[in-house]
DNA sequence: CACCCGTGGCC
DNA sequence: TGGCCAAGGGT
């Protein structure tokens, strides 16, 4: 039984991590908490392992519990939330968070539908906790199980059209013991063994069932349907330093790209070539120097903004912004591109590190 | 369904 | 160097 092999596999080469329950403590019944499992998953959308860690970390410490969150600012989140990147799922988690504490008891749902009817929790995401927070069997279906069930099977179909197929047939490999660890299984072997690249076939516990391997190459799964490709967007950015070394900065609108986040004050990005060597359009009248470009890659669109510095007498700053001193910028919700820009015309404005 | 939504690391 | 990719969700 394919279930029963990849278990096996997991139970000697399971990655361990913050949020995980090992296998042998979950085969006495423990299980992990399901906030941990929520808010791992959710800083796990379309992001790293790596990148996570130091995230996780920070908001456990900070927000134990998730009554803890709900109760917090929401500026607060997204200032903690700052270079993870997607702000839409920060403003969902404090929203989610809210509804477990006030309406749920401050319980997680323990069904899939009713995880589903949470902010910021899709399809993925709750067959996830359904699975490893409380050992339902659910098909969980993410871009690594894609991976592995696509080269398991063949599947000839093309991604995203080709994802029913796919999680039923992650649904009819899916054990009702253990459906936890099988979730989490499919995913360490998906991110460790059957990589999008020189997967290592060679120490698969599953290579005798693959309808793939030995027939053409793997890498060639899943297939997918062609990408479109990313336009290029120009515009200005303002660094305005005034006689303290503070910089002005304000907040962006709520919904959008970088929704909520702060930034320096800027021309709008669009196609056309306005922004690159526009001073005309700054926040408010000085003597602004033009101090390169940085360039910026969006998930859609490729952004060249043209950064311009000067100093600004601070009574002379009339807009919607505030003044932020030096050495308090670590702490704010400034997207990385709005970092970049902000060293671009300060190299020094940073306390630590890369960008935080 | 198609589009929108970040970031960093990898080869 | 640049295209690809990572535990996707919302609209």
């Amino acid at each position: 039984m394919i279930a029963d092999r990849l278990l096996q596999w997991y139970d000697r080469h399971h990655r361990d991590l913050p949020w995980r329950v090992s296998p042998p403590m979950a085969a006495r019944g423990e299980r992990p908490d399901p906030y941990r499992v929520w808010l791992s998953e959710v800083m796990l959308q379309q992001t790293t392992v790596q990148a996570v860690k130091a995230y996780f970390a920070l908001f456990t410490e900070r927000w134990p519990t998730v009554v803890d969150l709900a109760r917090a600012g929401t500026e607060d989140v997204m200032k903690a939330w700052a270079g993870l990147g997607y702000y839409a799922r920060a403003r969902n988690l404090k929203k989610c968070a809210e509804a477990v504490a006030f309406e749920h008891g401050g319980v997680f749902p323990d069904s899939e539908e009713g995880l589903k009817a949470l902010p910021g929790i899709g399809d993925y995401t709750a067959a996830a906790i359904a699975a490893i927070a409380f050992d339902r069997p659910s098909a969980v279906l993410d871009g690594n199980v894609e991976r592995v069930i696509s080269r398991l099977h063949a599947v000839e179909a093309p991604l995203p059209a080709a994802k029913p197929q796919m999680r039923a047939l992650v649904a009819a490999l899916t054990p009702a013991g253990r459906p936890g660890d099988f979730a989490q299984a499919m995913m360490d072997l998906g991110a460790t063994i059957c990589t999008p690249r020189r997967p290592a076939c060679a120490l698969c516990p599953l290579r005798d069932d693959c309808r793939v391997l030995g027939r053409d190459d793997p890498e060639l799964y899943p297939r997918k349907a062609a990408k479109k490709e990313k336009p290029v967007r120009r515009g200005a950015a303002f660094v305005a330093e005034d006689e303290t070394g503070a910089i002005y900065l304000r907040k962006r609108g709520e919904s959008g790209l970088l929704g909520g986040m702060t930034e320096v004050p800027g021309t709008g990005w669009t196609a056309r070539m306005d922004g690159e060597t526009d001073p005309v359009a700054a926040p408010f009248p000085a003597d602004w120097a033009a101090c390169g470009t940085v360039t910026h890659v969006f998930t859609h669109f490729e952004l060249r903004l043209s950064v311009y510095r000067a100093a600004v007498p601070r009574a002379a700053a009339n807009g919607d912004g505030w003044w932020q001193a030096r050495g308090t910028l670590d702490g704010e919700a400034l997207p990385t591109v709005m970092k970049k820009a902000i060293r671009q015309a300060l190299p020094d404005v940073f306390q630590k590190g890369k960008f935080s």
